[in-house]
DNA sequence: AATGTTTAGTGTAAAAAAGACACTTAGAAA
DNA sequence: TTTCTAAGTGTCTTTTTTACACTAAACATT
């Protein structure tokens, strides 16, 4: 029923890029796919694609991901469209770009994949990116660091089960500083309601309980900014 | 040189709509247009129309707030991508949508443009919408309520020069809460320093000084999101 | 088994920010 | 001139933020 495109106007190509972060030896990295052909042939990339044209950009988005991680119910946002006339040397193409956030440790690399080359790189570690791929990059970290501020993103970079060290090893490399130890701790568990486990385990914080408790906050934000999705 | 167009893909048809705030008789308003043809002939909409092939989405935008309110340099940032298939009945059609902020007084409806009917609506009385423009407008006003508590973007819906009053009366507008004069004045004084004139008016501060005085915020907002264009 | 090393866990005091609250003065309108 | 509306101002209380140091347990090393 998608007929006939009765508009008389130019129809650029539109696409997909996701900056999918994730957190690995107290560092925040981000994945990169090499390209394996013409423009930028050889040089790092943001992994992404075109929007087809029975799925939204959103859809689009979640099926790259899912492809490049193998993650299912991963965290994601809208970022930030791009729309200049010259990003793409082969014609006009506007990109919708996300960003997401991983449990590096779930991560497969996709075996069988089109044989494309996948790597986790440090953000302070970022080689020259094809396209405007170093904007959105930029423009990926900015938003995650302001957001991290007051919204309870750090927790989907780790595990279901995670300490609250490691939560604040998360914020501490994100926003690259140091935290009290007591005031984060004072602070998380007032504003960010983590529920802790049995007594054995009292420093270990559970993801889940986090996520439910923090149903109404998720949902406002769900609507407006983010998405889960399950494949 | 935007030569042949090489890809073998869905091209969508790619608009931009603009949720345009003014403020007037201590009400938020937002500008609407009535659609002269199907679809939706007769019902109102956001104003908007198609990014041409020349031209980035945040240049569309412009061109369109220019061409309905007849104003330069208005304050504006993307907000939201919209890529629902079923969205507009004729097809398939991705919206960049932007939200700006203007002072309704500078605003002359423009004369001799296509006989098309705009007007100011109270955002408390909005009528039905057409295509999904309620769900971006309850997108735009929630960005609003969101980025008027962290960025000091109420007095771009004021006159240059402003009371103190009349500013609190825009954050009362957009918040839906009364707030304390005394409270308002020293925040306001202390974090957003507003300058304040001569003796005579000492309450009327001044928005060219404001904006000067937050150079940096504002150049790192600019970057991030926000555009000043000037025509 | 003993030792050293790392991480978990805890409280208090000081400083800063936010919130509640009422009257006087000046200018505009009647 | 009187009345009405908006401007202007300070203090006290509560809440939030920050700074700061030691003990206990788990783990790794020898």
């Amino acid at each position: 029923m998608k007929q006939d495109y009765c508009y008389k106007h130019p129809r650029p190509s539109v696409t997909t890029d996701c900056v999918i972060f994730g957190y690995d030896q107290l560092q925040l990295k981000v994945l990169l796919i090499e390209r394996g052909i013409e423009p930028y042939k050889g040089k790092w990339a943001l992994p992404g694609g075109f929007v087809r044209e029975d799925e939204t950009t959103e859809q689009a988005a979640a099926r790259e991901l899912s492809e490049e991680t193998g993650l299912k119910n991963i965290f994601f946002e809208q970022l930030y469209t791009f729309s200049n006339v010259d990003r793409d040397p082969r014609g006009r193409v506007i990109t919708v770009t996300y960003f997401a956030l991983v449990n590096i440790e779930n991560f497969k690399p996709v075996a069988g994949d089109d044989a494309k080359n996948a790597r986790w790189f440090p953000v302070k570690e970022i080689p020259k990116l094809a396209f405007d791929h170093e904007m959105i990059f930029r423009k990926a970290l900015y938003r995650l660091k302001s957001k991290i501020k007051w919204q309870p993103v750090g927790v989907e970079l780790l595990q279901d089960k995670f300490t609250l060290g490691e939560l604040q090893s998360v914020y501490e490399a994100i926003l690259e500083i140091k935290l009290d130890k007591r005031n984060f701790r004072k602070k998380i568990l007032k504003t960010e309601v983590l529920i802790q486990l049995d007594e054995k385990q009292k420093n270990v914080a559970h993801k889940a309980a986090y996520l439910y408790k923090f149903d109404k906050k998720k949902y406002e934000q769900l609507e407006n900014d983010g998405f889960y999705f399950e494949i």
